[in-house]
DNA sequence: TCTGGGGTCCTAGGACCC
DNA sequence: TCTGGGGTCCTAGGACCC
């Protein structure tokens, strides 16, 4: 089998896209975001500054960071331009993230030439067209070209051959495969592996003891370059959520009850709009020492109207809070909907009842909304501006599409 | 290094059914 | 009164990814 599998993958994106906009912070460490890193430039990574971070960390590490507020729907512009590009050459392309793809190519080599060179010309046009720089892994299975995409940055390509694939990764560190984060590199560190090779040389049994038999199973198979995924080009969401970092609040019903509403308006439009509902609702609090607890409910019947979530929502939250009465204050406050299945007939063989004029009220919202924006009605965003927060364009940025 | 917001998948225990 | 085994679903928590 050849190595077709192409993982291209965008660099830094949204610090260079801000670096392409102005040209002025070209070679500079910056970070968009403000409270909290959003994305660090390569030159700001250099200090150790990292997305996720708190400002006032990264400014500690690297004084002279800039930051810059982002510019977000230039990124979900360039990141579909990029995708398009790679979709130029191929139908069988699954879209990760805003900036990163997985495609496969063995069909249309006849057409654009070897995986390498397609890859070469993705690279190129991406950059004279969109003027940003993509790293692109070529091998024969996703998981390993995701691995080469990762060595060949910053604005790399590398391409692994069939016949040294096990060479080319039992020498990387056991962090670069995928699902070994933290947890895993330490746990595997105890016992003296860090390499790919060294993880791919032991028993399966104390692999499994270790990590648990899904994960064991799964590593194992990596190690060894055994990948059964396949490229999919449509993925089925399988949840909707969203929370709310609210710095430190008091655990009291005018604190929560606003930021649930906020909260499940943001879930219930987007359901709505691919008439999806859900028949589990979960939700998370977590307290001052960001210890978080999480309860959930389970319905036969499935839902997706604003405030029935919201009210289910905050009889979780009450019986969390009588659970733990010393919890004075809280911290963040999150709703997920799971167990997610398309409506077909949504209110037709209900009864007529309070239900049906809810969802007709939140449709009326949703209308509203469309014509004349977000803002210009609903549940205000009172306590959710606070400190933690970030902006409502970025949020959007990280829905994964719902089908 | 105490850290945002969007997700996916796995585990372990318990309820319940046959 | 004590006893099996398999399967499915739900719940709570955790690891991981971008």
């Amino acid at each position: 089998m050849d190595a077709t599998i192409l993982h291209a993958d965008l660099d830094a994106f949204y610090a260079s896209v801000e670096q392409l906009l102005a040209p002025a912070l070209r070679g500079k460490p910056i970070a968009v975001g403000g409270g909290v890193v959003l994305a660090a430039s390569y030159e700001a990574k250099a200090f150790g500054v990292q997305s996720g971070m708190s400002g006032r960390n990264a400014r500690q590490l690297c004084p002279q960071l800039i930051f810059v507020s982002g510019h977000f729907n230039e990124y979900q512009r360039l990141g579909d331009e990029a995708i398009q590009i790679v979709s130029d050459y191929t139908p069988l392309v699954e879209r990760i993230s805003i900036d990163e793809a997985f495609a496969d190519v063995a069909g249309c080599t006849h057409l654009f030439g070897p995986p390498a060179e397609i890859a070469r010309t993705i690279r190129r046009r991406v950059r004279t067209e969109l003027g940003l720089p993509i790293s692109v892994g070529v091998a024969r299975t996703k998981h390993l070209a995701k691995i080469a995409s990762q060595v060949a940055k910053p604005d790399g390509l590398v391409v692994v051959d069939p016949v040294s694939e096990l060479d080319f990764l039992h020498d990387l560190p056991v962090g670069l495969m995928w699902g070994v984060g933290p947890v895993t590199q330490a746990r595997l560190a105890e016992v003296e592996v860090r390499t790919i090779g060294q993880l791919a040389q032991m028993p399966g049994q104390s692999l499994e003891r270790l990590l648990g038999s899904a994960a064991g199973e799964k590593l194992a198979a990596l190690s060894w370059n055994r990948d059964p995924r396949e490229i999919k080009t449509q993925r089925r969401a399988r949840s909707a959520g969203a929370q709310a970092a609210l710095g430190l609040e008091p655990a009291e019903q005018r604190i929560y009850r606003p930021a649930l509403r906020h909260l499940a308006d943001r879930i219930g439009t987007r359901l709505r709009a691919r008439s999806l509902s859900g028949r589990t609702v979960s939700i998370r609090v977590r307290f001052a020492n960001l210890r978080a607890v999480t309860r959930s409910v389970t319905f036969d019947t499935p839902i997706a109207t604003t405030i029935v979530l919201a009210e289910i929502a905050e009889g979780l939250v009450r019986a969390v809070l009588a659970q733990y009465p010393r919890e004075r204050k809280i911290s963040l406050l999150a709703i997920q909907v799971s167990h997610l299945a398309k409506d077909e007939s949504v209110q037709l063989d209900l009864p007529l009842g309070s239900s049906v004029m809810r969802g007709a009220a939140d449709r009326a919202v949703d209308t509203i909304r469309e014509r004349f924006g977000r803002e210009s009605i609903g549940y205000g965003s009172v306590v959710l501006n606070s400190r933690g927060s970030v902006p409502d364009a970025f949020r959007e940025l990280a829905e994964q599409e719902l089908p």
